[in-house]
DNA sequence: GTCTATAGTTCGATAGAC
DNA sequence: GTCTATCGAACTATAGAC
């Protein structure tokens, strides 16, 4: 009884571009620019309309959250099971501003939205379990054993570098860009194989 | 003669405890969390007296940055030029939580505060160099170049590294943590020996 | 140097009409 | 499902007294 508020279903299309819209004010002007108001303009709709969805903020940052989730872990499954790289396919994946400059933008929710953060944890953990479990069928394959290198350490390498790329490049900065994907691609080279022309 | 209004002075105290307050609450709560009432609660004062010493929210947070900024080139300096072990210091230095925190801070603040971006670009811009500068005179002593490998790219892998772990740490994730710390020990070890016990 | 007081915004959230 | 209207709170910033 404590909540006898009207909500929208979970089917509606106003509620799907409600949460796009979302998706996009956070990666052009961070986290902080979101708000019923803006969310609301530029979805053509009324503020009270968005509260209808999402009576709460963290409502709606929690589906735009699990709505990238559902997308991700599913091409990263079929992208890591199909692929006869999959160094190189996981490279390519987190390299995508769009993946990974949402991420960060999660990540400093969770700096004072609480709850999100442990969310966060618990679904990065997931998509990297998921990794380093598609990435052990192809270990022999990938000749990452003969290097020392277990998978987990690999994919957690390879995570903080695009993340690292991402972040510089949101801001402007290229001292270094040029140099660290020469690198990691020599050693996706190395390790995998050179990619086909 | 566009802004008449009065300052505080750069040497005060109540000036130096209020750029100390919000930096802590920036790495505390998130950059979010900073107003002038949240400020001026914690440092005892009023809301006005943080708008005298620091007009715009914007002056206050480039206070926090040109302190930090200082405060860590110098050390950096100090510990590259001396350390005989330079990229083992640089990963400790860099493996500080509240040193790498607060540069996420501000990559997401410079996200819908568009002249701090650039700001922040020159100033890790200038770190990066002054890395790649002195890192370069003990080249030969650290054995990057056997392996193929830049002194440019390898600072940049060694900052993305730490700074992955930092945002993975701030969220309570700990999966791989443990492996990719193992893997930039063993490297720093073959790389320029085992530090001494 | 520090304060009170306040103008002017923007925001989250809700009630209730249509 | 969508709207208008609004309350109450928090915020930035400024003016001016002490």
């Amino acid at each position: 009884m404590a909540k006898p508020r009207r909500t929208g279903t979970e089917t509606s299309e106003t509620r799907a571009r409600i949460v796009e819209v979302t998706e996009r004010i956070m990666l052009a002007d961070g986290y902080a620019s979101v708000s019923s108001r803006s969310v609301a303009k530029e979805a053509g709709v009324t503020p009270a309309l968005v509260h209808y969805y999402f009576p709460t903020l963290d409502d709606l940052f929690r589906a735009v959250l699990r709505r990238r989730v559902d997308q991700q872990l599913e091409r990263q499954a079929r992208v890591l099971s199909t692929s006869p790289r999959p160094l190189r396919a996981l490279w390519n994946l987190n390299s995508d501003p769009s993946r990974t400059g949402l991420v960060l933008e999660f990540m400093s929710l969770a700096n004072h939205r609480k709850e999100i953060g442990a969310e966060l944890a618990a679904i990065a953990t997931q998509f990297r379990e998921a990794q380093v479990e598609l990435l052990k069928e192809h270990v022999s394959r990938s000749g990452l054993a003969d290097r020392g290198i277990s998978p987990m350490a690999a994919m957690v390498l390879l995570n903080h570098i695009a993340q690292g790329a991402v972040l510089e490049h949101n801001i402007g900065m290229d001292c270094g860009t040029v140099e660290i994907r020469a690198l990691v691609e020599h050693l996706l080279d190395q390790i995998e194989g050179a990619e086909p022309a």
